[in-house]
RNA sequence: GCGGGAGUAGCUCAAUUUGGUUAGAGCGCUUCCCUGUCACGGAAGAGGUUGCGGGUUCAAGUCCCGUCUCUCGCGCCA
């Protein structure tokens, strides 16, 4: 017999149907036995009644998480057993046979509220909550829909390396991979410098990839392999144009994400995100006014970063608030000074809901500016040759940045860590083991 | 790395400001009862070296020191 989804059981009344999926619980009332089986696509009740024997003998055996195909009747349920507070609530399977595929044992009941340690010293159990699959299902949104959002408006996409000659940031700590006889190599801490060496091949250009950064620090925000949703643009007038693609494709993630998930985000108590007509835009001094904090730091704390949703919301009916124009000496190299605003760096940070989501702006794309602000940060330019080469060979003004991808999940869903919203979360402490076969100690 | 908080049953947590009998609860688990449950219900039961090591004391889950782990905050950043 075919398999039949729980999802399409609505269509088979009447009609005898093998159904396969997991034991949610099991509700044992002595001479019936009640379940609930799930499946990719739903879940459902079955019964296995008095006369049914052979089944009643495997329904005995059956505990959470059993691995099941079972063989029924759908059943309409008669009017005073309708429930109409659960999925297929109206009809039930009449358990004939019952296979048990695997049995289970669990180390504590699926979807109850455990500790973030706990949830992650049994992944490959508690990912399967439904909570954790929401998660997931719309961090997939979330990601194909940036890809969409990208190809709408002619952008390629490519595969970045995750192993590199050298850490492009300079900054963010990088890991050092033993491998190369005689060169450096390093995991990727960005794919910074070759998307622009892409721009110069395609003009517009995006990638979603891995990054790598060793930073010895804990906190909510931070892990050491992250995802990230960059694009790079050729051609603008300056970082303008960067935050109106930027805002142009989150706002179609979200508009994504609220199609096909708002029932979910409404289970989960999440509001969708407040998008304004155009997100504000703030100079880092603005902000800093704004606060009432110095306006000679170089940067927004935590503390005000979150102050400043709350101000973009009250001012702006908005959850995004652009920052620019950050003092270009804690800047990389290859951003752009603004030549009407001396000091200060055609570059912006995108806060969602009080934590950066995105940073980007507008590169250095003259090849001897270029050279003398990689001399100015204390860096030898014939490392970068290259890179450098992407500039000799002509460059157009160009632009761009980078989304982190769990960043952006937990903002969407409000959760507290981005290691929530992070499949297996990598930090200074944690890492899977007790996968490999050859572990002898 | 620095600073707060925490570590008690499989899970989530209690254990009276001021140390005191045999460390409790809910959920889960095991066995039994139950023909309409849907977080089923009922009865009984198992389950603990209170993270680890040391100390103070007649007496330590509780106080002190060390150590490990987790968690939150901070520098940095996606």
């Amino acid at each position: 017999m075919e398999r039949t989804l729980i999802g399409d059981l609505k269509s088979k009344a009447g009609e005898r149907v093998l159904v396969q999926g997991s034991v949610s619980v099991r509700r044992d009332q002595g001479k019936m036995v009640f379940f609930d089986l799930r499946d990719r696509s739903g879940m459902a009740q079955g019964v296995v009644l008095p006369s049914e024997d052979l089944a009643m003998v495997v329904a005995k055996e059956l505990r959470p998480e059993f691995v099941v195909a079972m063989e029924a009747t759908v059943t309409e349920r008669p009017p005073k057993n309708v429930n109409p507070d659960v999925q297929n609530g109206d009809l039930e399977l009449h358990i004939h046979a019952i296979e048990i595929l695997s049995k289970a044992e669990i180390p504590f009941e699926l979807g109850s509220e455990v500790n973030l340690d706990t949830h992650l010293d049994h992944l490959p159990f508690t990912l399967r909550s439904e909570k954790s699959k929401n998660i997931f299902k719309i961090q997939a949104t979330i990601a194909e829909a940036f890809r969409e959002a990208m190809r709408g408006e002619g952008f390629v996409e490519f595969q970045s390396p995750s192993l590199v000659g050298g850490d492009a940031e300079g900054g963010a700590a990088a890991f050092k991979v033993d491998y190369y006889y005689d060169q450096k190599a390093f995991l990727a801490t960005s794919p910074q410098l070759y998307k622009q060496m892409m721009a110069g091949v395609f003009e517009r250009v995006f990638t979603v990839c891995k990054i790598f950064r060793g930073e010895k620090h804990a906190t909510t925000r931070h892990l050491s392999e992250a995802v990230c949703m960059d694009f790079e643009m050729a051609f603008i007038k300056d970082h303008h144009d960067v935050m109106d693609m930027l805002e142009h494709t989150i706002k179609h993630i979200v508009a994504k994400v609220i199609e096909e998930h708002g029932d979910v985000l409404q289970k989960m108590g999440v509001e969708a995100p407040l998008i304004p007509a155009k997100f504000p835009v703030l100079k880092l001094r603005e902000a800093q006014k704004i606060l009432g904090v110095s306006e000679s730091e170089p940067d927004l704390e935590p503390e005000h970063e979150r102050a400043l949703w709350e101000w973009a919301k009250k001012e702006h009916d908005s959850d995004f608030v652009f920052v620019t124009h950050f003092p270009i000496s804690k800047r990389p190299f290859y951003t752009y000074e603004d030549e009407e605003d001396r000091g200060y760096t055609k570059y912006f940070d995108l806060l969602f809901r009080g934590l950066e989501i995105n940073s980007g702006g507008q590169r250095v794309h003259d090849y001897t500016e270029l050279v003398e602000r990689i001399k100015q940060k204390g860096l030898d330019p014939s490392k970068f040759a290259f890179y450098l080469e992407t500039f000799k060979v002509g460059m157009p003004p160009h632009g761009g940045c980078s989304t982190g991808l769990e960043r952006m999940t937990a903002r969407m869903l409000n959760l507290p860590n981005v290691k929530e919203a992070t499949l297996f979360p990598r930090d200074l402490n944690r890492i899977d083991t007790l996968l490999s076969t050859d572990e002898k100690k």
